[in-house]
DNA sequence: AACTGGTTTAACCAAATAGTTAAATCGTAT
DNA sequence: ATACGATTTAACTATTTGGTTAAACCAGTT
């Protein structure tokens, strides 16, 4: 094993570089050279490392899947109760995509265009929905809850949660005119919003 | 004015083949030759019509949305009360998107990509969200609503009906394990599911 | 100092792709 | 029938793009 630092330090150049590119500009949009600009190096090196766009495109996806998934996941753990549950998923959504807006855009476009291939590279790391259905059914058993189908519930906070990631601009643009100040507000705001409504929805004794 | 008839028919064809390749593939993803073959024509046609691949796409895209914002807007006029206003809003949206799933990731992902551009197209076709607040405002100051913020509650109702089509793939995939008849199924329910939701978030006296 | 094996570079290649052009075709009005 | 202008086609071009190659360059090893 000679220079592997370099070897290291180069091949996460490279990632680096394609994560910042693919996720801004997609599959299809990415160029292989403007990757190598970016992680200033030889277009070949690219090649040598990764073989093809593809292979480093799966790379990525699944780095950028992972670091998701991982707080996601970990966030599901510690939860006890439904309400820290719900606080705990919305709060590290929130907090993940509050950092990597472009994700939400990144992962529907791709698995859109290649349902196959990822799909495939997600199943390895699957988020136990199984525990969380759980957990809602048993807190409509006991009659906290209004009896909602405990799939649409989750679907629901993910929708409230990533959609305005997801369709930032279209809120940017349309609800607040371009008012970038405002739709910060709004993202703000929104976290605990998200949780006063749903938990408002779900549960029969209301708190106003 | 001369053969008017085959010109209009041959335009129509292209931008009917080329909405086609756009809304799947996206703009990076689309080639001239396949907009051509789908319209079963010469390349060359394509060019002779809309000059360039940019303009083409611009065409579609105004068309896309057009029809969309038709409906929603028609659906807005004639509501009275929240309740038939949530009725109708997520009842068009889902007959529109059910019809064509694909629009939410291809509006969300092409208005990424160029938002100066997308913006600027949509703005003319503005939907009147003024109107929507105001409903909204008067019915929490009459004391029947809890008081959400008015523009939260219209994110939320979008969040819930556009997000499950945007994600269809991500919900096929995990939370259904490739089963398309649950994602049906689920899909069906759906519709009423979001009204009852958001009507037990949002209401005072509740209906269990 | 010469050898070795991984790393890096410049130059190159073949395919794909948006866009062009000039000639052919077609319908219509004279 | 013929002339005219719009439409359509086949062939072509320039450029971009993913990918390759062969030679140069290191950094340790002997």
């Amino acid at each position: 094993m000679n220079n592997m630092a370099k070897t290291e330090n180069t091949e996460f150049k490279i990632v680096e570089a394609a994560t910042a590119v693919f996720v801004h500009k997609g599959f299809d949009g990415a160029r292989m050279q403007e990757i190598a600009d970016k992680a200033e190096i030889n277009k070949a090196m690219v090649h040598y490392y990764f073989r093809t766009k593809q292979k480093l495109f799966e790379r990525v996806f699944e780095n950028v899947f992972e670091v998701v998934a991982e707080r996601i996941s970990s966030s599901l753990e510690t939860s006890k109760s439904i309400e820290e549950l719900l606080e705990n998923i919305t709060g590290t959504y929130f907090n993940v995509l509050a950092e990597k807006p472009y994700i939400p855009d990144f992962v529907i476009h791709e698995l859109n265009r290649n349902p196959e291939l990822i799909v495939h590279i997600i199943k390895t790391r699957g988020i136990n929905q199984a525990k969380l259905s759980e957990l809602i059914i048993t807190e409509i058993q006991s009659r906290r809850l209004k009896p909602f189908d405990p799939v649409q519930i989750i679907v629901n906070v993910l929708a409230l949660t990533i959609f305005p990631f997801a369709a930032s601009s279209i809120i940017k643009g349309f609800i607040f005119e371009g008012d970038a100040g405002k739709y910060d507000k709004f993202v703000n705001e929104r976290r605990q919003h998200i949780i006063d409504f749903v938990k408002s929805a779900i549960f029969k004794d209301q708190k106003t």
